[in-house]
RNA sequence: GUGAGUGUAGCUCAAAGGCAGAGCACCUGACUGUGGCUCAGGAUGUUGGGGGUUCAAGUCCCCUCACUCACCCCA
C-alpha cells in the first residue's frame, strides 16, 4: 500500500462527509432534545488544570491513575487533556457563579490513554447533561427519560436501560465492610484483578467479566438490599417516576459507574450491536462533586453518552434498490462555454447564492462535458447553462441531471425553477 | 499496559517458493454545447518497513510499524 506520508494518530477518527453531516445531526438532535427539558448549552475548554480531574474522579480510578493525557505547558502548569465532561462543567459553574439550580448540556471531544478497539478511541465524542443543584428522583428520572429519547429519535432500537442504587456516604461504608468480608472468604475463586481490586474499589468486581467472579458475585450481598431510609426512599422515587413515564428499564443490582463520585441512582444505556463496548452511555447522580470542587453542598445528577458509539448503532441506511441514484445534493453547477460567459456565471452564481441557493462553478475545466461531469461528481441537481445562444435569447438553459431533461429559462425565473428542483 | 489476528493498486480481494493479478473506481477517446449508460483504449504497486533463509520470497524465519479484535477500562 501507498504509505501515507501523515497519519492519524492512533485512535482517533477521521469524520469525511457525508459522516460529518450525520455527526451534525446527532448534535442538533441532542441540542433540540435537551433544549426541550430546559437545558441550555455550555462549552468549556478543552483541557483544565490537572488537580480538576484527579480531585473529582477519584485517585484510584484508571481513569486519574493511567488513561489522562496530562502535560506541563511551556508556563511549568500541570494540564490535563478532559478525560469526562462533569468536573469541567461543574468547575466553569463555581468559577462563573451561575446560579443554581442549573441545567446544562454540552457535547465535544474527550480523551483517554488506552488501547484502542471497537467503540474505544483515544480521541471520541460525548453528549453530555448535568442537573446541578436539583436533588429529587423525579431528576434522575427525566435525565434517564431524555437519554431514552435521544436514542429512540435516532432510531436506536436495541438499546436497553439498566438501572442500580449505590448508596451515599452514610450507607456506603457498611455495605463495602460487608461486601469485602463476603469477598475475602471467596478469595480463592476471585481473578487475579479482582483480588486487587477488592481493596481498592470492591464494587468493581460485579463488573469482573471472568466466569468465576461472576459465580462468586452471584450470591455476594447487593448494594439495593444495604440502603439506608433516604437512599432507599430516593431509589424507589426514581423507579416509580420512570414507570410514569413509561420509561422501560431492568434493575441491575451489579452496575457499578466506573467513576468515584457518583452516589444513589446510577444507570447505564446498553446496545448489543457494538461489541465489547457495549456502554453508548450512562450516568447517575453526584451529589458530593460539586463541595468536592470547592463549591457549596449541591446535590446533582447527568449523564454521557458515547457520540461515536451512538453512531455506531445507529441503523445502516437501507441498501438503494437496483437500478435507482442516491438523492441529489441541493446545488446547482453554472455551466460556461467561453470567457465571455463565463464572466456571466460569474455574476449568476452570485445571484444564486444571494437567494440562498448553493452553487458552484468548475473554473478549472474549460469544456463544458467535463463541467457537467463535475456536476455530476458532486452530486448536482442541476445544471444551468450560459451559452452564446441562451445569452442571445435572454434565457438560460436548465439542465434537471436526475431525469435528464433540459428547457430554456427566462432569466427572471431561474431561481424558482433551480429551487423547484432541490428535493 | 497485556494477548491474538491481519497488512498485496484509490476500494474489495486473488496469486499456498517460480513472470504480481481481477472486479469496482480513475484517466483518455468515440461525443469540438451536455453528466450517468455503452464501446475502445490507458495508467496504477518499493506486496507496510527492515533484516535473514533460498538459485529464486507477496509466500518461510526474525525484528519493527500500522490496523483490527479482545483483556484492562469505559463513552
Amino acid at each position: 500500500m501507498n504509505t501515507p506520508r501523515h497519519s492519524r494518530p492512533k485512535g482517533t477518527l477521521d469524520f469525511v462527509p457525508p459522516v460529518a453531516d450525520e455527526l451534525r445531526h446527532l448534535e442538533y438532535v441532542a441540542a433540540r432534545l435537551s433544549t426541550r427539558f430546559g437545558f441550555r448549552e455550555i462549552v468549556t475548554p478543552v483541557f483544565e488544570h490537572t488537580d480538576v480531574f484527579t480531585k473529582s474522579s477519584g485517585d484510584a480510578s484508571d481513569i486519574v491513575t493511567k488513561e489522562m493525557y496530562s502535560f506541563k505547558d511551556r508556563g511549568e502548569r500541570d494540564l490535563t487533556l478532559r478525560p469526562e465532561g462533569t468536573p469541567g462543567v461543574v468547575r466553569a459553574v463555581l468559577e462563573n457563579r451561575l446560579r443554581i439550580p442549573v441545567r446544562l448540556y454540552y457535547f465535544g471531544p474527550y480523551f483517554r490513554f488506552g488501547r484502542p478497539q471497537k467503540g474505544r478511541f483515544r480521541e471520541f465524542r460525548q453528549y453530555g447533561v448535568e442537573a446541578i443543584g436539583e436533588a429529587s428522583p423525579y431528576v434522575d428520572a427525566e435525565i434517564v427519560l431524555l437519554g431514552d429519547e435521544f436514542f429512540r429519535t435516532l432510531g436506536i432500537s436495541d438499546c436497553t436501560t439498566e438501572l442500580n442504587s449505590i448508596g451515599c456516604r452514610a450507607c456506603r461504608p457498611g455495605y463495602r465492610k460487608e461486601l469485602v468480608a463476603f469477598l475475602y472468604a471467596h478469595k480463592d475463586e476471585l481473578c487475579e484483578d479482582c483480588r486487587e481490586r477488592m481493596d481498592r474499589n470492591p464494587l468493581r468486581v460485579f463488573d469482573c467479566k471472568n466466569e468465576g467472579c461472576r459465580e462468586v458475585v452471584a450470591d455476594a450481598p447487593k448494594t439495593a438490599g444495604h440502603l439506608c431510609d433516604d437512599c432507599a426512599d430516593h431509589y424507589d422515587g426514581v423507579k416509580r417516576a420512570l414507570d410514569r413515564m413509561k420509561v422501560s428499564y431492568g434493575i441491575n443490582d451489579r452496575l457499578v459507574r466506573g467513576l468515584d463520585y457518583y452516589n444513589r441512582t446510577v444507570f447505564e444505556y446498553i446496545s448489543s450491536r457494538l461489541g465489547a463496548q457495549d456502554s453508548l452511555g450512562g450516568g447517575g447522580r453526584y451529589d458530593y462533586l460539586v463541595e468536592d470542587l470547592g463549591g457549596p453542598p449541591t446535590p446533582s445528577s447527568g449523564f454521557a453518552l458515547g457520540i461515536d458509539r451512538t453512531m455506531m448503532a445507529m441503523p445502516e441506511k437501507p441498501p438503494l434498490p437496483e437500478g435507482t441514484q442516491p438523492p441529489r445534493e441541493s446545488l446547482a453547477y453554472v455551466v460556461w462555454m467561453g470567457e465571455e460567459e463565463l464572466k456571466h456565471a460569474v455574476e449568476l452564481a452570485a445571484k444564486l447564492r444571494a437567494e440562498g441557493v448553493a452553487t458552484r462553478v468548475d473554473f478549472d475545466a474549460a469544456r463544458p462535458k467535463r463541467q457537467f461531469r463535475s456536476a455530476d461528481a458532486a452530486g448536482a441537481a442541476c445544471c444551468v447553462i450560459v451559452g452564446p445562444d441562451e445569452l442571445a435569447k435572454g434565457v438560460y438553459s436548465l439542465k434537471d441531471l436526475a431525469t435528464g431533461e433540459q428547457e430554456e429559462v427566462p432569466v427572471n425565473m431561474i431561481v424558482p425553477r433551480v429551487r423547484a428542483l432541490f428535493r
